[in-house]
Order: structure tokens, then sequence, then C-alpha cells
DNA sequence: AATTCGGGGTG
DNA sequence: CACCCAGAATT
């Protein structure tokens, strides 16, 4: 175990990619600001709009009195905007509760909002250079080839897989953080989900998935793809477009022309106000007709 | 433990 | 067109 850690982080030595948020002039807010929009959005994806925004709102402090709209529309199309706000939340509580500065402990890092047992471990990481288990979705298929000998990782995690990943990480501070960095580089590189490059890995000849033969994935018949079209998260997805690029309030004729199904919009609607994603602010009168309210992304 | 929540690139 | 992507929060 020890001597494919060794190579794994040797490799990563020499291939790590040079991004952003692991300059040496990163600072831990932007390391958070990275794991929050890499929350199931593709570094590709990621890394322009981690420029531009971390060019506008350095500090949790800034990003904390900055225009919600103007927050909701840089993340632009990252997905799932929710994490938007939460991050603005987040911002806000580290200048309420923490004098303005990330917090490095593990209980304050999960107390903030939008940030969960990953994120939290990876900004201890990568940003204060302590031990953690990282334990996303790249070490999961790394360590369940490598380790477990299977294509990959079951749907959720069990017990005994953060057992087994915590037992890969190293005692030291530094030495755990690399390693983390290095497993999780792997898993995004080469021993990837689709089409894994076996032939340039570094422990491919510790590899148990290998040397069987790169089986089958045991639990496909348990995942379920995700469906899209006419889904209410793609509804919900039109709308905040919309608003998106809207200058000022929308009225409800044109909220409803992106579309189709009117029932199933206004219980999206109901959802993103509730969400607070969306400000619906009704016509003047004692008796507001539904039609005649307009829609805007919040202050 | 299961659902919900965007959006787009890729084999 | 199915699948995947540095997950979190809610039920």
């Amino acid at each position: 175990m020890a001597g494919a850690r060794q190579d794994v982080v040797a490799w990563f030595d020499d291939h790590a990619r040079d991004l952003p948020w692991r300059a040496a002039d990163r600072t831990p807010w932007g390391v958070l600001v990275s794991e929050v929009m890499l929350q199931q959005t593709p570094v590709v994806r990621v890394e322009p709009a981690w420029r531009a925004w971390m060019g506008r709102w350095p500090t949790p402090a800034d990003l904390a009195t900055a225009p919600t709209a103007d927050v909701l529309r840089a993340w632009d199309r990252l997905g799932y905007p929710r994490r938007a706000l939460r991050l603005q939340e987040c911002a806000r509580v580290v200048v309420e509760r923490h004098g303005g500065d990330l917090p490095d402990d593990e209980a304050a890092l999960l107390a903030l909002p939008g940030v969960g047992t990953y994120t939290a471990a990876a900004v201890r990481a990568f940003a204060f250079g302590r031990r953690s288990v990282v334990l996303d979705t790249n070490v999961r298929r790394v360590l369940a080839r490598l380790s477990a000998g299977e294509a990959l990782p079951a749907p959720s995690q069990t017990v005994a897989e953060r057992r087994l990943a915590a037992a890969w990480v190293p005692d030291d501070d530094t030495a755990a953080a690399r390693w983390s960095g290095a497993s999780m580089e792997l898993g995004a590189l080469v021993c990837t989900a689709r089409a894994p490059r076996c032939d340039v890995c570094p422990v491919a000849d510790r590899c148990r998935w290998l040397a069987a033969g790169r089986p089958a994935d045991v639990y496909a018949h348990r995942r379920r793809a995700q469906a899209w079209t006419g889904t209410d998260r793609q509804a919900r997805g039109r709308v905040m477009a919309l608003l998106r690029e809207a200058l000022g309030p929308v009225p409800h004729d044109a909220v409803a022309a992106v579309w189709p199904d009117s029932a199933q919009l206004a219980r999206c609607l109901d959802a993103l106000v509730a969400d607070g994603l969306v400000v619906r602010e009704d016509a003047a009168g004692a008796d507001p007709d539904p039609d005649a309210a307009t829609y805007r992304l919040p202050h």
C-alpha cells in the first residue's frame, strides 16, 4: 500500500494540472470556492468561471456584500444554482462567525452552508495542508480498482469503504494532503470512468482490477440514468436562464413562453421562490391575478 | 437509503 | 443517447 502511494504521488509530481486554485498564491477561500464549483461540475467548465469569480470577489467579505442577482449571473450555467446561493451564505457566515477567515477545523467547516463531508476534507487538505480523508468520485474509483478489484465503486459510500480510504491516508499532514491530491488527480486523468488509460498508469502493476482482466461494473444494474428532457430540473433551468438574461422583472407571460406545461411551470416557480432563487412580485390590487405577477432574481 | 437539484461534453 | 462530472441537503 505504501509503495503504491509513493508511485501515485511521484506521478502527481510530474503530471499535476496547473490549476489556478493550486497556485502558490492561492487562498483558503479560493480553494473553497473551487470545491463548491466543482461539486458535480467538471474542471474544464469551472476554471474560467473561477478566475472571473475570484477576480470580482476575492474574499468572503467581497462576496458577502454582493447583490445576489450578480452572484447568480456570475454562476452562469455551472448548474445547481442553489450552490451559488449557499456559497454567498457561506461567505456571510465566515465574515460574521470567523472574522472573515476560513476556519481550519473539521466541525467549523462542516457547519458552513454548502460544505459537506467531501468539501470540508478537501479544504482541510488543499487549503491548510492538514490530514483528512478526501473521498470523492475519483478517489472512490481509484481505490475500487486498485484495492477492491472492481470497475466502479458502489452507488453509495459504505462504512467499509470510508475505513479503507482512511487506511490509505498517511499519518503525516503534508504526506496526507499530497496523497489526497495525487489520488484525485490519478482518477481524473488516468483512472477515468469511461476509458481508463491503464497503459500510462503508475500503479498498473499493482491494480487488482487490471490483474483480473478489467471485469465489468457489478453495480451497473443499480445505476439510474438521469432523466433530463421534460423534468422539473430542465424547466427550472429554463426559468433561471431567462431571468439571468433579463434586465428587469419578467412578466408571467414571458416566463410561460419558455415552458409549455403550465402546471409544471407553476410548480417549479413556487419551488424556485421557496428556494430563494427567484422573487415573485404580485401586481398591485386587492385581488392579484397570478398571470399579472412578475419574476426576477433576488437583489 | 433514496431523491432532488443543472448543464454539457463524450464514447 | 446513456453516462459521467472534486456532492450537499432533505426526507
